[in-house]
DNA sequence: CACCTAGGTTCCATAGTGGAAATAATGGCG
DNA sequence: CGCCATTATTTCCACTATGGAACCTAGGTG
């Protein structure tokens, strides 16, 4: 794969250790040589021939030794001398598609946002949200660095990273190789994947949840949704991304969702929901921060609301430990201003529902714009880009 | 195969490749050379080079094609010839410890068991019980081949395989390094576990999640016990153990359990609960047999018991499936007929409680005796032994 | 019976590995 | 201040497991 002008590629291809050997930095953020080797469990020698190439290309930099781990400042002997990834050795476009626009960012390969960019769709036909997304590319792309890969998310199925096999908010109705269609109309290699996971996978690699190897992703907004790392590998099913957790039962006096559910996670947490239960209390029609604003100044309609909500995402949490014996959940989406509001109610409903005797449980709350969940699918092309098969050796 | 006399051990100890190999064959079965090379992504050379060994020393066997998997009969070209596992070429003894007795079998290396012994313990303290293991370790190893690893497996949390923090059956208040005790004690390795992880272990590598890389394990019995793997991988946490499934809430409307949890799974599904439920309304103590069986010939009163243990349990499962994503769940533990009078019940609840675009959820009923549970100590020794790090090079 | 296909074996050049020994960088100590 | 202990990293080399090519084996087919 020749990339034009200046490559910023290393001419090594990256077999298979030296590979490892980059995800390693990439993962666990400056490591000295000798504390990779020992992870990846390689000898000094062998990590030194393998590392140095690396650092040559310019992929690896070496960086002072930032003080290490807190506690034992004072030992003996040479200091290490530790790698971190270079981040701007590779340049990614990360594109979240909704039912209206396309949010798409230009990161490193720390994930971290060089810049942003939003452009409505001029339509939800497949053809539209590909000349969209190929707008804002264009845009993020104009005069900057060469683009490794490109990342897509939305809300629905994803077949292999490529095809689109159900995207309600797009109102696809069959199957759309959306992968191959903007990777022809980009020039770019493209993966496409469900939001829920790419998000997991930013939170995983990038996030807060960077060196867990087990945890869970929950966000709340429109709905609920939810996303699992176990050992260091996301969980990927076809049933990933229909919103398992959205009808899970939570409390028997709860509200109605539209399907009927008494009390499901829909009905106590989606935004829609508590403006709507707030609403009605009122006679008047609320917005979803007016809700938790009045519920924190003690309103007699909206605070009973609030407190339920918390109390049933306290529950809904303790059921994700309990049951997937994770320790971490990471907390997010569009709605997440209630787990603040009501984190003392939602804290003692964990509590309430863990057994005493389990680690306490580590609750992340991580505010979401548009850009985070961008984000997200450029983390997506990031793997993808890491981790994808050795070019058939040329 | 005859073993009895000569040495079944390989002359040589296993390296990194070979013993990949050897697992491969022991967890998929018969399988062809063509087929590891394929898995394990090797030459067809290396293959041979690294399997052919093994065969010698006995390890392996070849056996005659089964006709393979159905649908390809009649191919061109060679015919494979499959390898499998010489089950007889190791032996393990695995004990489940109770508060008043020990189970034990003596398996092969596929933990098919061989012969099975009980003795009851002469006490709880860790004396009492390393002597009892001792008992029947000698009884079943008596003149029969020698054993390479011994498994024990009990309620309770238990580190690093060997020291047991909690036993609450035994009444033992403080650490116990039973696993080194042991080794003392028999002059054998020995490998301590949970029970629940034992058995979880046993289903993933020999039982009918063989072949399954995420599935979940419930037992119901004097509890609710549950153990989990992902990506073939066990999860093991510390929190495992403490019955973190016990006190889900499952039904509003349910009886209390001993902890005053309002229709927990405890309340719904343990047997004693089902038969104090049923004792009541016929004011008369009937056993757990007794209840399902007059439930399955339309009694009014254990008839509604079993239904909402039925929807309790089927509430459970889907709550499983849709919390871990895993879409083959083993159902066994003592109370497991449970589900076979309440099938239909228990399936309509999952139905209901999963979103109907989600894969169908297997669910595998699963027979347990003690027998069965002290497979599971052994198949923890096995997978020790096959796992193990290898000897430091002599 | 020649030919096709696929499984399995033999053999060899070589890439990648661990390990020993060397070198570098640091703090402690007399 | 010089020496030593300690740890990090590099250099170098013997060695070994690997992939690949060529070959043999064991059926089918026309």
């Amino acid at each position: 794969m020749d990339t034009t002008s200046a490559p910023p590629t290393q001419p090594t291809p990256l077999t298979g250790a030296s590979r490892a050997v980059a995800l390693e930095v990439l993962l666990r953020g400056p490591v000295s040589r000798s504390e990779i080797a020992r992870r990846l469990s390689l000898s000094a020698g062998s990590l030194t021939r393998l590392a140095n190439p690396l650092v040559d290309s310019g992929l690896l930099v070496e960086v002072d030794a930032e003080h290490g781990p807190p506690g034992q400042e004072a030992r003996a002997g040479r200091r290490t001398r530790p790698l971190d990834i270079n981040p701007t050795a590779h340049h990614f476009i990360g594109a979240k598609v909704t039912g209206d626009d396309v949010h798409a960012v230009l990161t490193t390969l720390r994930a971290e946002v060089v810049a942003s960019v939003r452009k409505p769709l001029s339509g939800r036909d497949p053809a539209s949200v590909v000349a969209t997304v190929r707008d804002v590319t264009g845009e993020l792309t104009a005069g900057g660095p060469p683009i490794s890969r490109v990342g897509v998310s939305l809300g629905g199925r994803v077949a292999h990273h490529t095809t689109v096999t159900a995207a309600p908010f797009l109102e696809w109705s069959e199957d759309v190789p959306l992968g191959s269609l903007l990777a022809d109309a980009l020039g770019l290699p493209v993966t496409v994947d469900n939001d829920l996971l790419a998000l997991t996978r930013a939170e995983h690699w990038f996030g807060t949840a960077r060196g867990h190897d087990r945890f869970a992703v929950l966000t709340i907004g429109a709905g609920v949704g939810y996303g699992l790392v176990m050992h260091d590998t996301i969980v990927d099913t076809p049933d990933v991304g229909v919103g398992l957790l959205g009808h899970c039962p939570l409390d028997p006096m709860g509200p109605l969702c539209p399907s009927g559910h008494r009390g499901c996670a829909t009905a106590m947490l989606s935004r829609p929901s508590i403006c709507a239960a707030v609403s009605v209390g009122l006679r008047r029609s609320v917005t979803y921060d007016e809700c938790l604003d009045l519920a924190a100044s003690g309103d007699p309609v909206a605070a009973p609301v609030i407190t339920a909500a918390g109390r049933a995402l306290g529950r809904l949490l303790a059921a994700v430990a309990n049951f997937t014996l994770v320790q971490k959940i990471v907390l997010t989406g569009e709605g997440v201003r209630l787990a603040e509001v009501a984190r003392t109610t939602v804290d003692e409903a964990v509590r309430a529902d863990r057994d005493p005797s389990t680690a306490p449980l580590e609750l992340d709350v991580q505010h979401s714009d548009f850009a985070y969940w961008a984000r997200g699918a450029a983390a997506t092309a990031i793997q993808a880009y890491v981790l994808e098969e050795e070019p058939a050796a040329g």
